[in-house]
DNA sequence: CGCTTCTCCCAAAGCGCTTTGGATTTTTGC
DNA sequence: GCAAAAATCCAAAGCGCTTTGGGAGAAGCG
């Protein structure tokens, strides 16, 4: 069933169908109610290709992801992200559109995307400190978004991002209070920009208090368990180890977990550990207490919210970009005590 | 620049230019390569949208995602099959779109991505075992594949599943000839279809061995690592606890260890645990020897053919339904053991 | 009542591509 | 050298929708 099938059944012309369904005032409303009816019953539903032709709207969004990256970016916490995006998207009629492509022609297939019209915008995962996506988009004037942001592009554009600099600073403060000196980051890839400002949160903890920074203590790789548990397990058998942890993630707080128990040691008692936490759905961090004391901040929220700011970025083009900075929840879970005695 | 554009600038027809950029023999190799450079030089792809209309070919492929069953589907096994998937998409040129949908929606949803021909074809995810999408789709005439199956649908239909029953059957008899008698199952939701067929694997397992089922081993959920944490737990604190754990997922696994060294009790000497791995990029099972015992299959192999078995379905229509049932390996970690001797 | 203004509807022109059916030129066969 | 076949190219007709620019007929105005 086909817009002129439709017209033709019910004795009218195609626009008058089209205006009906589509809400417009030049159709009475006998006739509009007339027309729903019929295209409710028949089940009509206007072929995509054809209105998106006729409007030159595509009503969908892009999502495209790196695959050489793709530990980093088909990760943990994109399924989540997706998820929330996708509910807004839903909500407004929209579609999401993936592309995984091979890294090297991730510029081609932005301008591919921008070209073959079958996206309205984009949304721009995981930038790094100087993304050289976001000029070209620019450049191809395809509204877009940015999860997170990249510091050291200086113009002007829509992001969304998470204080992990003040989030990193604060759970640093944090363990410090409780008498923790010698405190470990089990960082992510410092080439992503979060990761480089959860580092400057850290690194300002330290100094806020005049404790020096230590290498042995720095460490920064894919955000995955083994990771985690590799990087925590060199520390702790190392002398002098360190009695804190903080983890990028939750995931990589897990293997930091299994390092200290492995040791005989006890979280919270010999070891402290805080993690930042996304809120990931079939990963929660415990059920009313938290396990982990975390820095929190859903990324499912932060999907919502970024596909709403793109979506009205493209239902009024030329709107000024939209900035905006969430604060982590620093929640306190069984993960961390004091200092041990001896430390 | 369009077609009619391009084809000005070269002093030919669109029809000619058409006709060299997709390869069709009515065009001297001259003019075809004058064509191609042209095209190259400014950058030209046709429009995805018209392309689509004039030839009734989408060239994208649906995976509806219910949302209320999220942590189930947005799950951690998604984001990797999808990662496989969008790989094979990507070189034969199709896109992967995503609906998230209210799960009430969903059979509306097929019917509209029918109707709205976005797509042409469509994967159903995490079918259960008597799943009503398969018979929509059939009478929607909407090419698709199961990844899984529905054990009760007798009709013929493409799928690719992993022969998760003799897997969990063969992991229980392999704890079992290591002397394990009382050996716990924590399973995934069993309506969906893999996890009816885990137990019956388990079940089978325990009967060859004439081992009575015990209801207190079984555990059904959502597979997060605290619903194995608190599985295990319940069970390990009763009397006459498991000494060994067979769990659906590697992210059940880790909450199940957590829940034993808690209790200072240590893996594979006082209690084995094994899981069933779907090798998850971000959460590998080890690095060179596997921490967890495990019957493995990629899911990420999954979806590149499941994607693979899809294109070639819509390539050539009407060709018979396949079905492809995987076999899981075995691999041997550092989970398991002999069972204590008082056991 | 004659004129203008609404109201409601329609024919037709795109949107940018593919593809059918033909036209024109070149090559081939005898 | 000339008819037939092959090689190239093209105009135009869709694909299914939206939207522009009118055109009847009804209602409002003086």
């Amino acid at each position: 069933m086909n817009l002129r099938e439709l017209s033709e059944q019910l004795g009218l012309s195609q626009t008058t169908v089209s205006r009906a369904l589509n809400g417009y005032p030049e159709v009475s409303e006998a006739t509009r109610l007339k027309v729903l009816a019929a295209a409710e019953a028949s089940n009509y539903q206007p072929d995509a290709r054809a209105r998106s032709l006729a409007t030159g709207q595509a009503k969908a969004i892009g999502h495209v992801i790196p695959q050489s990256t793709s530990h980093e970016m088909v990760n943990v916490v994109f399924a989540d992200f997706i998820a929330g995006a996708g509910e807004t998207y839903g909500q407004s009629g929209y579609d999401l559109v993936m592309s995984m492509v091979s890294d090297d022609a991730e510029v081609q297939t932005y301008r591919t995307l921008a070209r073959k019209r079958n996206v309205d915008g984009v949304i721009v995962h995981a930038p790094t400190q100087d993304d050289p996506r976001i000029a070209l988009l620019q450049e191809l004037n395809l509204p877009f978004v940015v999860h997170g942001r990249s510091s050291a592009v200086r113009t002007d554009y829509s992001w969304l991002d998470v204080n992990n600099k003040r989030a990193i600073e604060r759970a640093t403060k944090f363990l410090i209070d409780l008498g923790h000196r010698r405190i470990a980051l089990i960082n992510g890839l410092e080439r992503m920009d979060f990761a480089l400002r959860r580092r400057e949160g850290y690194v300002a903890g330290l100094a806020a208090h005049e404790i020096a920074t230590n290498a042995a203590f720095m460490r920064s790789d894919e955000m995955t368990e083994p990771f985690g548990h590799e990087s925590a397990g060199q520390m702790l058998d190392a002398p002098a180890p360190p009695t804190a942890f903080i983890a990028s993630s939750i995931v990589v707080a897990m293997g930091v977990r299994r390092a200290i128990e492995e040791r005989g040691l006890k979280m919270s008692r010999d070891v402290s550990v805080i993690c930042f936490d996304d809120m990931i759905s079939y990963f929660p961090n415990g059920e009313g207490e938290p396990i982990f004391t975390a820095t929190r901040s859903s990324v499912r929220d932060a999907g919502r919210r970024c596909a709403e700011m793109l979506l009205a970025q493209i239902e009024n083009p030329g709107s000024p970009a939209v900035q905006e900075l969430w604060e982590a929840d620093l929640v306190v879970g069984t993960s961390t005590g004091p200092a041990p005695g001896d430390s």
